[in-house]
DNA sequence: GGGGGTATTATGTCTATACATAAAGCCATC
DNA sequence: GATGGCTTTATGTATAGACATAATACCCCC
């Protein structure tokens, strides 16, 4: 019996991974099915299954029902990153977090951001406009719009001391949303941030909807030199 | 028995899913071990983990050994965007996709860029530039260099036609690598990108690794009015 | 040869059972 | 009270067996 390595699901995976990248199994070539595999390896189909289903998850194979599993030829590969409070990301570039509120009012939100998101021109909202500083230097101004329709208690939200995007996280309905990254120049804040309104930023727009209705929609406008950075 | 849905992990992981977002469960939550869902539910003990696994890899559940299962708190949500062919992702966008190779030379790689994939001074390297087009447009500016030690057949590969990217999908082992979105100006991709040199745009600097050399590394510049989209 | 229905087959999933493993909590000891 | 080890327990994973499902591949018929 070649047992190369131990046992276990992830035993597989990193077998089917070793031979795809050894070209073993070449893009395109249809590899054994799970039986075959599962009497090769010594383990049982369902442990073969989760390890394939893993690697077809990372793009890499592409499985169908009677057709068999095949080496991806161009695979998408799916890069990931960790949408998490804004002091935590700062605190995982190692630099001490900061707050200050710039604005908490009704001003209404733009039409336009209002039509995408669905929102009627009657739904009342809260403004909240912030700066979220690293190490006592400006890092992203938040400028944001909460439904209150969807989240009535941000009326009386205090977000002098915690910030809005930590309030929701907390009190908002897990849900979907998207994300739209784009290159601007600073502009309205480039005052806050402390540089050229001509400078080149980055700039994150996002709409988070609960189950039913929009909840939130925010631009953040990062500091320059700010760099997103993901792994594959 | 209180079955509202069929059966089916995902049946589980809905109903989970429900429970978090009407806060029947709230965040930091204790809930039901495996054992007891499964008997409410009806299933075995494997479709509920099976469904609540993929939620704790969506960011909405933390599980460990023996202290049981919790709501997050703060939930990390990760956000995901596919990598794919620069052609594919200009379909995508509903245009024409078009290619012109500017340059393909042996020019040197930036001594700081070689430092940082942990290339030695004395590994030869091939230098690509070419422009990518979206119904006749630029859409983004590649400027890549290839390791010939990693890929000896880059050397004499056409690049005329096929792009790197695409050959590099088709010819390079499947890998690792990471990616960092910057805001800068076009500067010297300005004039291939039809803009100004101080307008802002979007760079994507990926460096790529196989499964012992680095294998490319690659700058791309976008035209300008490019978002970046994902989803949570 | 083309069209359509059917048998075959690889993956998808569920079940029940068993053992492995991490770690929280308890207890005894110092 | 602090410390170290032991027990308990919830999750993690493996297994064999079964059925579900999709879709290819084949065959029959016209």
């Amino acid at each position: 019996m070649t047992r190369a390595t131990p046992t276990g699901w992830q035993a597989v995976h990193d077998e089917a991974l070793r031979r795809i990248q050894t070209r073993e199994w070449p893009p395109g070539a249809r590899i054994p099915g799970e039986e075959d595999l599962a009497a090769e390896l010594g383990c049982a189909r369902a442990t073969v299954n989760r390890a394939l289903r893993e690697l077809a998850e990372a793009g890499l194979l592409e499985r169908r029902r009677k057709a068999g599993t095949r080496v991806a030829e161009t695979p998408n590969r799916r890069a990931q990153m960790s949408i998490s409070r804004i002091a935590e990301e700062i605190e995982t570039r190692g630099a001490r977090p900061g707050y200050a509120l710039i604005a908490a009012d009704d001003a209404p939100m733009p039409p336009a951001r209002r039509h995408a998101l669905g929102l009627g021109a009657d739904t009342p909202t809260r403004h909240v406009e912030a700066l979220h500083l690293a190490d006592g230097a400006p890092y992203v101004h938040e400028d944001r719009w909460i439904s209150l329709l969807a989240m009535p208690g941000a009326a009386n939200a205090d977000f002098t001391v915690m910030s809005a995007n930590e309030w929701l996280l907390r009190h908002a309905p897990f849900s979907h949303g998207t994300l739209d990254y784009s290159a601007t120049t600073a502009g309205d804040a480039a005052a806050h941030l402390g540089c050229d309104t001509q400078t080149p930023v980055m700039v994150l727009d996002r709409a988070t909807f609960g189950p039913d209705h929009p909840i939130t929609w925010v631009r953040l406008t990062y500091a320059p030199g700010f760099h997103l950075h993901m792994k594959i």
